[in-house]
DNA sequence: AAAATTTGACCCAT
DNA sequence: ATGGGTCAAATTTT
């Protein structure tokens, strides 16, 4: 039963984070040398890729949750490991649990109240007016949470921008053998966005406000695709831009340092992901082997995320 | 009556 | 002290 897949992942996670790191190592040295600027934009492209690569890994990682169907797959949640002895100010590793986000849009604008189902029943425990949003956040829980301890939760908010968008945080999987994910594949995993029957002849790739949130703020939304319609490529988040001809779709990325383009699969679904938790679950010591340095390494070096 | 939702209190981290 | 998540009693829905 041991994850050699997950394993694998979580090793070349580890290889490009360092790397990433290593980079900004060493532009931050070319910074202080004044270096050309040719090259520190060559490093910082570089820097971008690594990262992009990491989170790409990331989430295709069985550590986090699937795109696709929930494959009813053995409640993997473990709860105490009591081998946590080592003094030290312990480590608060929270989430453990996969948390994804999904971005829903509606149709109608008027009395909508929530997004359409996603193939599992929820029961309504609590309600909060969240500070700077215009729209309360609803929490779900599995309704066979009191029956078979389920622990899957979700939290459903609109956007306090765009009226037809909601936003559908899940937090953990289903451990009750429920809901036929619906052949609509796509109803829980996959904003439908559907209603087809129309004359969308656009790009797939469109405005689906899809922003990836890290904590810093850096964000990437969707800009022009370029016309090329040819297949994508199948790593996500593959190289960075400086390439024009591309066949697939470009999103402009902009951050606290400057921007750029990535080439993204506009199926691929858009995460939101916090990069403490990120990080807390690269690093939980479970996993932790051989690459413990690595530890020191994300612990020491990116003051810059947060 | 049973099941689900509403809503303020409560609790736990910042 | 604050903000956000959960609890649970009251209330509504079926």
């Amino acid at each position: 039963m041991e994850n050699g897949g997950a394993a694998l992942s979580r090793e070349r996670l580890i290889g490009e984070l360092n790397q990433g790191i290593e980079l900004t190592r060493v532009l931050e040295t070319h910074l202080d040398y004044a270096s050309p600027l040719e090259f520190q934009r060559l490093l910082v492209r570089s820097l971008l890729s690594t990262l992009a690569r990491a989170v790409s890994i990331a989430m295709t990682s069985p550590q986090f949750p699937p795109l696709p169907t929930p494959a009813s797959s053995p409640c993997p949640t473990d709860e105490s490991h009591g081998g946590d002895v080592h003094g030290r100010g312990s480590k608060k590793r929270k989430t453990l649990e996969p948390q994804w986000t999904q971005w829903i849009r509606v149709s109608s604008a008027a009395g909508v109240e929530a997004p359409a189902e996603d193939g599992f029943s929820w029961r309504k425990y609590g309600q909060k007016e969240i500070l700077a949003a215009k729209f309360p956040r609803a929490y779900y829980r599995c309704s066979h949470h009191k029956t078979r301890g389920c622990p899957a939760r979700k939290q459903v908010q609109r956007s306090d921008t765009d009226e037809l968008l909601f936003d559908v945080i899940y937090h953990g999987v289903h451990s009750c053998g429920a809901q036929g994910q619906v052949a609509a594949s796509g109803a829980a995993a996959v904003p439908p966005a559907a209603e087809a029957d129309g004359e969308n002849s656009e790009p797939r790739l469109r405005n689906e406000a899809l922003i990836l949130n890290f904590r810093t703020g850096l964000a990437i939304k969707p800009e022009e695709v370029d016309g090329g319609d040819g297949e994508l490529p199948s790593p996500l988040f593959p190289l960075v831009p400086g390439e024009p001809g591309g066949a697939s779709s470009t999103l402009a990325i902009a951050g606290p340092s400057g921007s750029g383009q990535l080439r993204v699969d506009p199926d691929f679904p858009v995460l939101e992901m916090d990069l403490g938790d990120f990080f807390s679950a690269v690093l939980d010591p479970d996993f932790m082997g051989d690459a413990v340095e690595s530890k020191q390494y994300l612990s020491s070096a990116p003051s810059f995320f947060c």
